[in-house]
Parts: structure tokens; sequence; C-alpha cells
DNA sequence: GTCCACGTTTAGACTTATTCTAAATACAGA
DNA sequence: TCTGTATTTAGAATAAGTCTAAACGTGGAC
């Protein structure tokens, strides 16, 4: 499992350090769309050494440059992480605050709603409500 | 036009202070979605006395606890003020930073789409494009 | 094998948005 | 007028994120 990870970052152009292994690692194992402390808190007791949180945010930052996770914004001033690198949406339960995923496929008619006036480059839906029947599995894997 | 906005914030429930009076003129007044500090920025002149970051920042959350504004996210991290309080999206124009808005109408199909498994309390949907032809109308108001 | 340049990590300082605090003001009603 | 309560103010405090400068680690040049 480890050895996929290092693999994955090579061919994104990071060098596998232990440090951003371990922060990849997390990441690509959670569907939970950790903010940045989260990160920090899950991993720091992974490694050997002291873990710094500018490594943290450093390595989140080069994930997101490389194409490996991508930032996904819920409520206001927080930045999440997602290793979903999926064309997908957010559904926000508003009992528990879980982030679910939402394949883009779901919601495939939005551009073309929108008729000619603008020209859409890309768009995000951020969905609030209950997922009927307890947990939702999480799709757009 | 001093006298609708006092009204406004006594209908619900702001007692209408210069302070707020100004700040709700502002907001009432613009299509730009600003951020805390460009209120203060645009409004600050407008006193006669000194007036404090604080102030803006009790206001605007107490504009928004009563339904006279509404705070909307696009970029991770900044939160803009809207006192546009129609049913309505967003549309960021990726070349000027505009913000725009979108009748929730035109993009009515999303909540038809998500299938029965969410029960959907409510949705918002960021878009990223380009407008086409030059500036758009803000439509939704 | 040694050395070095360079990329990485670290601790902590810094910045920026926002909230909190405590003191000063304003003012509606008794 | 007096007084209690709400509001405003300046500045301190907090929290997310960035920057800095020093220390570290390592893959090649030799
Ligand atoms: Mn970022
Ligand atoms: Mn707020
Ligand atoms: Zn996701
Ligand atoms: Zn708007």
């Amino acid at each position: 499992m480890k050895h996929n990870v290092e693999e994955l970052l090579s061919t994104h152009g990071v060098k596998p350090t232990p440090q951003r292994m371990v922060i990849a690692e997390y990441l690509l194992g959670t569907h939970s769309h950790p903010t940045a402390d989260e990160v920090f808190q899950a991993v720091k007791t992974k490694l050997p050494v002291s873990l710094s949180r500018a490594t943290v945010y450093n390595t989140l930052n080069a994930l997101v440059a490389a194409g490996v996770v991508q930032e996904v914004t819920t409520e206001a001033g927080r930045v999440r992480y997602d290793a979903n690198m999926s064309d997908h949406h957010h559904f926000v339960d508003i009992e528990t605050g879980d982030v679910i995923d939402i394949p883009a496929e779901t919601l495939n008619q939005i551009k073309l709603e929108l008729g000619d006036k603008y020209k859409v480059r890309s768009f995000h839906v951020t969905i609030f409500g209950e997922v009927v029947g307890g947990k939702a599995g999480n799709t757009g894997e």
C-alpha cells in the first residue's frame, strides 16, 4: 500500500518523502474531507520525527498543485482536502456535518440549463440536507 | 431612500442606528458581493464618527441573522455579503473575478436529479466561467 | 567514500480575517 | 433628570495560513 502511494507521488512529479507519503496515504484512505489541522493531528504520530505544520501546508499545497488531491470549501473559511479526483460535487449532511461525494453524472443538466449567456468552465454544487435512511455510501470514488 | 432602509431594519428586528443604516444602505445599493473589509472601506467616510471594524462585523452578523443579507462564499476563506435575498446561485467570472447572480429557476432540475437517496434542504451552485459578450445584467434581483 | 548543492523540513515569527473584551457612549423609558 | 440596557469603540486575542532562516538529508560529482 505504501508502494503505490510512492508511485502516485512520483508519477505526479512530487518527490515521495516520508512526510509527504504519510500525508498522501492518509488522504487516500479517508472519505472525510479533512481540514489541514485534521490532517496534521492524524499524521503527526506516524513519523519518527516531529512534524511541522508548515510541512503539512506545504505538502497539501504541493499535492493540490500536482493534481493528487483537491481543495473543497463548504463552510466559509474552512478548506478541506479530498483525494477523490473524480468529477463530483458535495452533499453536506446538516445533522452531522459529514461531507459526502455526489458523482457529477448525477447533476448533469446544470450546464444545459444555463443557456448560451454564460460559458461554463466549471461549477460546483454544494447541497445541504439529510441522508434518507442513515449513512450513505460514499459514491464517486 | 434612507427611510425604507430604516423601515427594513425595524421590520427585521434590528434597531436602525446610523452605523447599521449606512452599512445596510451600502449593501442594498450594490451588486458587487463585497467582503467585510470592502464594506468597511466603503462606509467609514460616510459617518461623522470613526467607525470600528468590530461594528462592521457585528452589523454584518446581525443583518445575516435577521435575514436582511446573506453570506456568500466563492473562493476559500473569503466571506462576501449579498443583499439579494431572492433564491439564487452565483456565477464567478474567471477573467474579472466578478460574482454575478443567477436566479434559482435557471437551475431548477438539481433537486429532481438527485433522486430519493438524499433529502435536499438547500443547495448552492457556484459556477466559474466567462460571460458571453461582455458584462452580464445582474439577474435575480 | 567524501563532499556539496539543493531540495526539504523545522520552529517560530508574521499576516490577515474575525472575534472578544472592557471601557465609553447613546438613549429610551421611568 | 436619572438610569439601565444596547451599542460602539479601540485594541487585544484567536486561528488559519504563509513566510523566513537555519538545520537537515541526500543523490550525484568527484
Ligand atoms: Mn490553498
Ligand atoms: Mn459569519
Ligand atoms: Zn469529495
Ligand atoms: Zn448574489
